[in-house]
DNA sequence: ACAAGGATACCT
DNA sequence: GGTATCCTTGTC
């Protein structure tokens, strides 16, 4: 078992630094009374309502709303009518930016991901805590800036280019991890 | 290359 | 109430 990470820890309005700072953490689900634990591999930051790829540049909608709780709690929505999204809500209350979990443990994609650990917008809102069946921990892997590689983040192009070329999505390539990728070709 | 799929936001 | 769009995936 590893260390559960705090809410406070994700009330940093670096939401890039603390996007990078999840790679390596573990996503750890649990029901029916056990748990599995996915090891985080693939992330994205979206950050506050200047940053036009984020669903905040809209402004507060009841879709947003999450995003704007303080940091510590899950924000799921479905995206292209059907795969769901997970992302975990960051910063303090009433800043709106979360960080978008793309892989963890073998899987590899958001849509493939929700789907393997059965999520879904029931854990919209929803605290990360073991209470709620979905956290984060410190498992003590060491991650080094060599085991990361920094890309722009997928999908975002409607959100032009200054914003979709900011490299905020993060990879883990450690040993045995390939590229790390979203079973697509590698943007650029 | 592209359809599937449903919620969302924004318009009339 | 209508509709363009979407933080994707699997199959074509």
């Amino acid at each position: 078992m590893g260390r559960i990470i705090t809410e406070a820890e994700l009330r940093s309005p670096d939401t890039v630094g603390l996007a990078r700072w999840l790679v390596g953490k573990a996503l750890v689900r649990t029901r029916r009374g056990g748990s599995t634990v996915h090891v985080i591999t693939e992330v994205e930051a979206y950050d506050s309502e200047r940053d036009l790829a984020c669903h905040a540049s809209r402004g507060r909608t009841p879709r947003t709303q999450t995003l704007y709780a303080a940091g510590g709690v899950w924000y799921v929505y479905l995206v292209y009518g059907m795969h769901h999204m997970l992302n975990i809500v960051t910063g303090p209350q009433d800043y709106p930016a979360a960080v978008l979990i793309r892989g963890a443990g073998s899987v590899t994609g958001p849509g493939r991901l929700t789907r393997a650990l059965s999520i879904g917008r029931s854990l919209n809102g929803a605290h990360a805590s073991p209470a709620s069946g979905l956290h984060l921990e410190d498992v003590g892997l060491k991650v080094g800036a060599a085991d990361i590689v920094a890309t722009a983040r997928i999908g975002v192009d409607y959100a032009g280019p200054l914003w979709a070329r900011k490299p905020w999505r993060f990879v883990l390539s450690g040993p045995g991890r390939g590229e790390g990728g979203s079973g697509r070709p590698a943007p650029q």
